[in-house]
DNA sequence: ATATTTGTTCGTAATTTTACGAACAAATAC
DNA sequence: GTATTTGTTCGTAAAATTACGAACAAATAT
């Protein structure tokens, strides 16, 4: 017998992307990457005032979520939006915002 | 002089609502209620297979984050969405992911 | 070959989150 | 009155998050 499952997939996979949106300086880095193609992460060190190390830890957690993806481009690293999936979280958010 | 601010408000904003998403528990829960106007928590209760004390801190954070509402119906709480609020949550997203 | 640049990983600490059951409060039911 | 229903708050514990600096790895520059 199936399971009875209370929550959804798409409630799960929502959650998980909003879960990685849920911090200041993950937003900042969306909101750049969703706006212009790239960006190397040294761009993103001499703006945030954070340790590069926590930002190191940021990027990872946005990419482990499946938001963003890291492209090494020797002694950097080229940070791009990840396209499939930043549409898949479009179409959760438009449906569960109904906008 | 104004200091430098490197993250907005509205990125501020923003994660935190999406904070306040960023659990199955609390999708479920804003699913319900921005597809029907109200519910009990009994409700919810029955139906989500977490302790009764769990749900009602997660209740609590989505009222902190101004996504949700309770009213008292003794012996019950009723809760519904902040439409205010919930409004704002779809503005900052809308703008956010441009959609 | 050595130094520099770039970014990750490691080790650590403080805080927050998630979860549960027990205790409690408030209203209703008997 | 006492019992029941409903939901919060309390106490607690385990896990995850956030943050930092130091150490490290890999490539480039001198």
């Amino acid at each position: 017998m199936a399971e009875e499952k209370v929550l959804t997939d798409k409630q799960i996979r929502t959650a998980r992307y909003a879960k990685a949106m849920g911090h200041p300086v993950r937003m900042y880095v969306l909101d750049l990457l969703s706006n212009q193609s790239c960006c190397y992460s040294g761009d993103l060190s001499d703006e945030l005032p954070i340790a590069k190390s926590t930002l190191s830890q940021h990027l990872k957690e946005l990419k482990d979520a499946g938001l963003i993806q890291g492209e090494i481009e020797a002694p950097r690293v080229k940070y791009c939006i990840n396209k499939e999936n930043w549409q898949e979280a479009q179409h959760l958010f438009r449906e569960f915002l109904k906008i």
